[in-house]
DNA sequence: TGCCTTTATGCACGTTTGTGCCGATTGATA
DNA sequence: TATCAATCGGCACAAACGTGCATAAAGGCA
């Protein structure tokens, strides 16, 4: 799709282009890369990514740029935040997912690094209730996307409500991604919201496996609402400096826990 | 490819409709080799080019000129293109849009455009079928937002199959604002996917009034499906230097034509 | 027909833009 | 702290650009 083994000349503002393309599609770029790809020297790449970054189109950052989040609302504003630390997590959730598999991806800042994370060539059947998602999925050639409409609630996000519940039903996914406010081992998987619980629940009930990749402030925590027990989540993903007892904690009732690299870019 | 060996001599207005078709057909046309394919001066191409770019018919840059939306490309590609011109159409399309209405946002980058200018304190309830558009619509606290679900189209970057169409069934907007691949007098509202069109006349039915903004490039061209007759149209928004007679003839069809603002923010 | 205006085009000129290279500076990393 | 890569600013050069002018063809009007 994108390969440019043969290499015509390209105008200024079709290599600005290329690159915005390149930075929504995985997540950063470097300048180097990006001089060889497009056959011009590095200071010229360094140019466009000045301009483009004077335009507000993407972030500078040393060796590349990154792409600005539209930052504004309450997940958007969640989306910032611990980048390197999701984006870790992110890497490792992705190995669990393989081609062909059905994946629900609930509303969550983790989860929609997770689909940004996902390999290019990769191909699934991808379900969300989440605008943000969905629009990330869409830079991906290879996957067929399901939006789960509704009213959105937009605190979580995504569309939640009766409207989605009902859609959501019809849904047996191989694997559910569910995003977390707080995990206990005795409390289980908990979120902020009523109706958010509810609709996650269903989702989870219905899915052969469910996955849950959660930051360090969430563990041996716990949130009003439970959605599912420890013991109905399938797999755990935590930072690799978790607490160094949780791996045995959540081992014994039957989650398989799994370390996120370092966090190195 | 498109060989020209025999060199009859065009008429200006020739040369310069064939230049639009090498932009919609190659994504990008470059001066030196129009004016050896024509068989004229480098400058006389640029001043085609001029004269193409000052109409809204393509964008110029330095070495060319790039078409102003390109045809098979997906939503996200498209949203970068012609901003200003977007931006201004969106600026007189936010004038219609009053606190209490409930509108349809379908699935196009000029409606994006549209939900991004929504002053801040606006209270509506808005549907979309348009991940982007309910991301960016997430952004405006006052707005009560429905997404439409179903399985996304990603050329259209929509959600327009079976399931959506029935579920915006239910919907009777006061306001459906349209995107269009093409707006003609006789031909009407047309656009480029089948499936796009049935849900887009689906929605454009029930709803009290249609609006639909459309840069130069679009007026008076025709894409395969049709979507809806001119009259059905309740409110066309074009640019400013738009063709001097585009008022006059829509107008006489009943459809109250809005010229945008200068594109000077 | 003769004359004038308009329009399309090419050419010459000076100007602007895009790019690569070099040297100095800054930032990351150990 | 030292080291090395990335960055920035300036410079140079070529290509692309716009403008003004000249020319020629087309068309209007008396």
């Amino acid at each position: 799709m994108i390969g440019f083994s043969v290499q015509t000349e390209l105008l200024l503002k079709q290599r600005q282009s290329l690159i915005q393309d390149r930075l929504r599609l995985s997540g950063r770029v470097l300048a180097i890369d990006l001089a060889q790809e497009f056959n011009v020297s590095e200071d010229t790449i360094r140019r466009d990514l000045r301009e483009l970054a004077a335009a507000g189109l993407c972030e500078r950052v040393y060796g590349g740029a990154l792409p600005v989040s539209p930052g504004g609302t309450t997940l958007t504003q969640r989306v910032g935040l611990a980048t390197e630390r999701k984006a870790a997590l992110a890497a490792s959730a992705v190995g669990v997912i393989k081609s062909g598999m059905t994946v629900f991806f609930d509303a969550s800042s983790t989860n929609l690094a997770i689909a940004q994370a996902l390999p290019a060539g990769i191909e699934l059947t991808a379900a969300t209730n989440t605008p943000l998602i969905a629009a990330a999925l869409m830079e991906k050639p290879g996957i067929n996307i399901i939006l789960i409409g509704g009213k959105i609630d937009r605190l979580v996000g995504a569309a939640i409500g009766a409207k989605a519940q009902r859609d959501v039903e019809a849904l047996r996914p191989d694997l559910c991604i569910l995003g977390a406010c707080g995990v206990d081992i005795n409390a289980g998987l908990t979120v902020f919201e009523y109706e958010d619980a509810e609709f996650k629940r269903l989702v989870a009930r219905n899915s052969a496996a469910v996955l849950a990749a959660v930051t360090n402030d969430k563990l041996g925590t716990s949130a009003p609402h439970a959605v599912i027990t420890t013991r109905e989540c399938t797999t755990l993903i935590v930072e690799h400096d978790a607490p160094a007892d949780t791996a045995d904690i959540y081992s014994t009732a039957g989650v398989a826990v799994v370390h996120a690299g370092e966090t190195r870019p």
